[in-house]
DNA sequence: CGACCAATTGAATTGATTCAAGGTCCGTGG
DNA sequence: CCACGGACCTTGAATCAATTCAATTGGTCG
């Protein structure tokens, strides 16, 4: 709503390969895509739902806050990722670029067809959110860090590095902790030899087997 | 799979008022009701997925455990609660019978209409399942017990008292802390004359508006 | 180069946990 | 009917992981 700052961009063809965003796509009526700047706001908590979103590049930040300003950030979306699917009229999260972020909005064609689909992404959605609970709610600081790693080098397929598009305090309010602990885990994790802090936004995994077992 | 001991109990009209409640049952092939005893196991990690469950009577809980045997319960299903939707061939999580639960299995048709009512059940989880991750996340143990019991005293139609149907050690692994802390935590809350512990499993809310206050 | 914002590090504090000791509730059997 | 046993719950004391607050370092951009 404020802060708004999307600069259209030429519609270029979704390039991605995963069918189910195919067909995403062919039972919506795609727009264009707009560039929404790092902290740009997409869609605010009470706006109208009804459109789903792509992302076509750079990354998402799905927030929630409590009364008191407290933020919790519920999930990333990164290229290929649709968000924006929620119950109800209005939003009750936010949606925020990360780092520069092209986005498609997707119409949805009111069709059986297209409930199937958004059904399949809800459901992955959901599994996402399930192991989301046991992180926050099970999970020491270093075992969420070394899980929240493992989940980026699965998705990236950047061989043993691992990029992190957002800033220590969008890892924080991600995991449940703060962005102070954040720097001591990686501190830690990098005395341990499991990483290397190649530059502010770049790690690289040293030993992934240490990783997982961590990330339990 | 073990340790079931599932009584059938002959089959009787569903009595929910939901009008999703009703087209689902109308729109599937609900079997009769089972009554699975407290703690029995209604299906495992690894079980296939496929049926729906439908809550007739009694507590149910959906957990998921770490590999080193910590429990994260991610849901509490009461009656009129549907639960079993997960996505892949395989159930991440397993549901257990909390208190004694009358469960009625739906075989779902494979309609589009079908989808369509699922969608709606699963964006509704989705928006529960939201606010658990800012509780588990950002929430202090006071307010993660406030934001529970008035999450029942809004589920319950008890008027100013609310059932505790499952035990301390559930509600801690729901809240994702130690049962003794659930103890002190009510005893802060009972302190404050926020609330009264009539029975073990009975809370008479005093003071709901500082409940909500706390809630968040 | 200087200014600014992000990230790191340190020290003190705290909220929650761990471990251990009672207490309460409830069913069972003498 | 009451005593006993076991499971659950409560409470206390010590410990610990993570936070808070503060100072410093590092990186980036005009």
């Amino acid at each position: 709503m404020f802060a708004q700052t999307a600069i259209p961009i030429p519609a270029t063809p979704s390039h991605f390969q995963d069918p189910d965003v195919r067909d995403l796509l062919a039972q919506s009526q795609p727009g264009t895509v707009s560039y929404y700047p790092a902290d740009a706001m997409i869609y605010a908590q009470g706006d109208d739902t009804g459109p789903l979103y792509l992302v076509e590049f750079g990354t998402v930040r799905i927030c929630q806050m409590t009364a008191d300003g407290r933020r919790q950030i519920t999930s990333f979306c990164y290229a290929g990722d649709v968000f924006g699917l929620e119950p109800g009229e209005e939003h009750e999260c936010c949606a925020e670029s990360v780092d520069g972020a092209g986005i498609r909005m997707l119409r949805p064609a009111n069709s059986a067809g297209f409930a199937q689909k958004l059904l399949g992404f809800a459901l992955r959605h959901f599994a996402r959110m399930q192991s989301h609970l046991v992180l926050l709610g099970r999970l020491s600081a270093n075992e969420k860090m070394a899980s929240f790693l493992c989940d980026l080098l699965d998705r990236q397929d950047t061989g043993d590095t691992v990029v992190l598009p957002m800033q220590r305090s969008d890892i924080a309010d991600y995991l449940g902790i703060t962005f102070e602990t954040v720097s001591r885990v990686l501190r830690v994790l990098k005395d341990r030899g499991i990483i290397r802090v190649t530059a502010l936004d770049r790690i690289e995994i040293l030993d992934p087997g240490a990783l997982r077992t961590l990330s339990d």
